[in-house]
DNA sequence: CATATAATGAACACGCAATCGATTATTCAG
DNA sequence: CTGAATAATCGATTGCGTGTTCATTATATG
């Protein structure tokens, strides 16, 4: 009777980790596209049957990994908007906490992130990362459409966005070479755009 | 026997025309992974056998494509390294440029580029970037391992690289709502990595 | 015109997707 | 502890796309 049942469920909750931590590896060891059902629930030890109660085929369940993630990210995130930190240079600890978070669960990001084919997990935290970018810019400068650098708002958000994620990427592809706080600290010396213009 | 021929012939021009006519067309309708040789064949009207004559499978044409594309863009972007414009705020017409090479055929780009589960060409003009950035920063800094904002040079050659495709990336999904000359100045504004820190 | 080669059409074996019905195993409430 | 609910398994089936073959037709080029 009780929806939350499939959620509780120790059988479920044992299946749907099976089946995360086989996608995980397999992706580390092939492209995506290769990953079918069959090997996927060979990997995972349940039978093929069995994936089809939890996802309509991999691109569902990528769909929900993806969902999960998004969710996690913005619990951790969510948690520096009540600080009323008015200094636009003060965004870095929400930026050291989101790479602190990566770094921590690596071998997860590192693959659906990484991967050169799986470009929906990025989308995902591409897309939280404008929504983040966009509300912290509106409480800095209003609304109008334009930077105090002269830059359009849009296009940089665009710039910024990206660039953040594009870095985390290739940090995560060279085996993070840096320390999430040596490369937070480095963030806030590219992101100059909303500075004045000398 | 000459094997040029094989280039010429307008019988292999003319199916591999309307192969990747027939591709840009389904990309611009659906999912890459929808994409089956059986559906592309009946698209371009040719037998599905004769796609087997060209490419080894969707993922090898796709490979093709992205060859032709950094080789284009490769090429127009080749002229300007010739000019020995000294000044690192001087980039700004390669960007012009490209830009507008885009704009030229932004049919193709737009869903190239601009399809969410197309990563390779965006992986490939991405990488194409990171040389011509990498060039030209040493050409203006020398061998240093930072840069004169006290930025770590991979790190600042990650972020603006993927900066510069995110926000291209950007632009085409909302069908250009800046000319490339506008977009191109932006872009100067934005790329301050480089400079000194006020 | 004659030769070379590109394109076609039919046919085949193969793997995977996705579903069905019946059966077994596990969970949880009373 | 027991029984009802439901998750997981097993065997089997249908359908689709792949990748390849072989003989035949159409087109290009000298």
């Amino acid at each position: 009777m009780d929806p939350t049942n499939s959620r509780t469920d120790p059988r479920i909750l044992r299946t749907r980790r099976m089946l995360r931590e086989a996608f995980i590896e397999l992706l580390e060891e092939m492209d995506v596209d290769k990953i079918s059902v069959n090997r996927l629930a060979e990997r995972a030890t349940i039978n093929r049957v069995t994936f089809y109660l939890h996802y309509r085929d991999i691109p569902d369940m990528m769909d929900k990994l993806a969902d999960e993630m998004v969710e996690e990210i913005s619990k951790i995130l969510g948690e520096e908007r009540q600080e009323p930190s008015a200094d636009p240079n003060e965004d870095w600890p929400m930026i050291l906490h989101l790479l602190e978070h990566i770094a921590e669960n690596s071998k997860f990001y590192k693959v659906v992130l990484g991967s050169k084919r799986t470009p929906l997990f990025t989308e995902r935290l591409l897309g939280l990362l404008k929504r983040l970018i966009t509300e912290r810019i509106e409480r800095i400068e209003g609304m109008a459409t334009v930077t105090r650098a002269g830059v359009q708002r849009d296009i940089a958000i665009w710039y910024g966005s990206s660039a953040l994620i594009g870095t985390i990427v290739s940090w995560l592809r060279h085996d993070m070479p840096y320390t999430p706080a040596f490369l937070a600290k480095q963030f806030m010396l590219l992101r100059r755009q909303f500075n004045k213009q000398p």
